[in-house]
DNA sequence: CATGAATGAGGATTCATTCAT
DNA sequence: AATGAATGAATCCTCATTCAT
């Protein structure tokens, strides 16, 4: 009955406050996506959560603090259905565990597209190191690094987040389409065995001679 | 005398101007640099300059303009240098390439940066497309891409761009530290040869168990 | 109590807005009569209105706007003092028309000097169509013209208010003294018989010869 | 001799001067017709006339002063051509001369769209009176101005350039096409005999009934 | 709690005018 | 005399934020 009362107390004006912050933040993701950070208006976000101006700063101190509780809160979303994807897994690989976060990833691209737009605001409140935070504590766990260094994990998680990253733009820069299963296979084939091998032979008939050169490089 | 004249031909205002020009370019550089796109400021730019704020728009439509110029002119000077260091080997590999740009990029690294405050305004200006078209340029002169296929040849530019971004961001986002050579060397090694195999060896202890999966995607 | 609600209603910030947006209007009367339209700033039309400068750009998008809104709500003002001064007469004829027509723009004289500094920028919103459109519906009435054709109504409509324009600009440009019943009489006169007789008849003593000619022409 | 030297004394760069303060003249002409004064600049003009910007103030204080300097030699061109045409008349009767007039004006209509765009900047050069000023001229010489007094001399003038005024604002504003001459009938007709009679009798059927006064006057 | 009218600091941009060459 | 690069005062306009209702 305690516990009880806890969860339904003073459901007078909390609930309808917290359905206008749900508003509010759905309006933000809109806007953001659309617009971006920067040219995104308070104005705008009010409008589109039909809510008036000031009641945007009874629910957020101003515009970086809701950017960045969208980004936060939709980075928790995915991170949270990436584990419930994986929660059918009995002992996930790598494999698996990149393959759940392009399903999820895919799914709310949108994400990632504000997430661009903010550059510099969000940085600091350290939203983009989801991926970074996950790979972290996988690379930790890992025996043996060889020829890296435990040292170099952040390294080695910054470019395994890279990868990921530019496969991540090529949606929403670009078209939809390569579906996830088959762009997560891509990008893990990569991650396993490194780009295709005649790259590294030695060039059999230079097409890097002298003549080549300025037009590569002009 | 032939010569001279050539030199001094219309030195009138034309020297004036392109000095003051050249200026505000390196005042604009390092305003960008400092504050990023969106928050610098017109004034700023020509206060840095020593110049009159007029005198800006006798240069530049307006801050975008000076954005891509600065963007340009700098991806530019990174590109003839590339070049200029690989003017010296006779048959250049993928690796010296990969060497040539770590080089350049880190000697003048505040130019990405720079590219990455500008977001959406440089990305209509193909500004980053500089590494994309250099190695785009590469992988079409390769014989055997297998297991990839000629039309994924963007995805994977996109991937090794990618990887080299990262790196790259490894230096104005946190310590200038691994030097350029190291840095490559371990860039290099990843592409050749995928991230450490063990990465993708089945758990024999299973690290993803039950238990720790909610600390991992909290 | 019914008609009380219906003028309270929604008294919110309505009227608060509607007394700014009035007091804004009178603002830029005064100060488009004062300056003009190209000397007016936004800056001193709401220091005159007592309102920040935001607060402009919530009532008008711009300077043209707020001119046109002075202009279109001054004429129709004057419209509707006529109409109702008319209102009195039984069988109104042109004369009692253009009297009332003097004796109203008299009253508001300032408009028609802040419709001289629109120029151009007016012109586009049919201002100064006022006494055109009144005087076109009046000729079209009338039965007989000639010696003029019907297709001549616009030119004839232009030639009354040309005359009455000028009539008016003695006004503001000058003296505020001929009366505007004494300058009615006068104009109308005109408008009947054409200007005095004598003007027309063969110069008996040539005051056109050549010798006085350089002093009319020089 | 001497009066030879004296004209063609200094023609060193006198001469040179003189052409390019008539290549400014006919530029800011051109320039003011087409963008009024307001939003002429004097970089378009000095473009305009291949000369370059600080030459500009070599010649004329300001804005202001070419734009008089454009005006006054304008109306003043307008008035030798005037009194030159009417040089072939023995004795020229207020019709010739307002016959005269039309022609002129009609020539060179660009000038009266000038003059209206810079408004209250002319008005304070006297401009707009070249009119007004000749036919005073004419006015003070006649014997008989019933039912008009002398004081009333201004009043009359002023009419008669407002109709007149209309008259070449059919033009400029609107058509090019009724010819000069055919204006000047109908403009004469007026000032002589007034308009329409029919406009002045009693409305027999009464269109100014109070069911059509709404209508009129909305 | 919610509202939205009002605010004004701040930034972009123009253009008449000067002055060294 | 002619030039045109440089200047900066002046103006427009936006938008995050406050506050009275």
């Amino acid at each position: 009955m305690d516990q009880e009362s806890l969860q339904v107390k003073q459901p007078r004006g909390a609930r309808r406050r917290a359905r206008t912050r749900a508003n509010l933040l759905v309006a933000a993701r809109k806007v953001f996506a659309t617009c971006g950070y920067h040219d995104a208006t308070i104005t705008e976000i009010t409008e589109t959560a039909a809510v008036g101006v000031g009641t945007f700063y009874l629910h957020f101190r101003d515009k970086e603090a809701i950017f960045n509780t969208v980004l936060t809160e939709g980075l928790e979303a995915i991170r949270q259905r990436v584990g419930e994807e994986m929660a059918h897994e009995d002992n996930p690989s790598l494999p698996v565990v990149v393959r759940a976060i392009f399903h999820q990833v895919y799914a709310q691209r949108d994400i990632l597209r504000i997430e661009r737009t903010g550059e510099g605001v969000a940085a600091r409140s350290g939203g983009p190191g989801m991926l970074l935070e996950m790979f972290t504590r996988f690379l930790e766990q890992v025996p043996d690094l060889s020829p890296f260094s435990e040292e170099e994990i952040p390294l080695l998680t910054a470019l395994l987040e890279g990868l990921m990253d530019r496969a991540f733009h090529c949606w929403w820069d670009e078209q939809d389409e390569p579906d996830p299963d088959l762009m997560a296979d891509r990008v893990l084939h990569v991650m396993q065995h490194g780009f295709p091998a005649s790259l590294f032979e030695e060039p059999q008939q230079s097409f890097f001679n002298h003549s080549s050169l300025p037009q590569l490089f002009e």
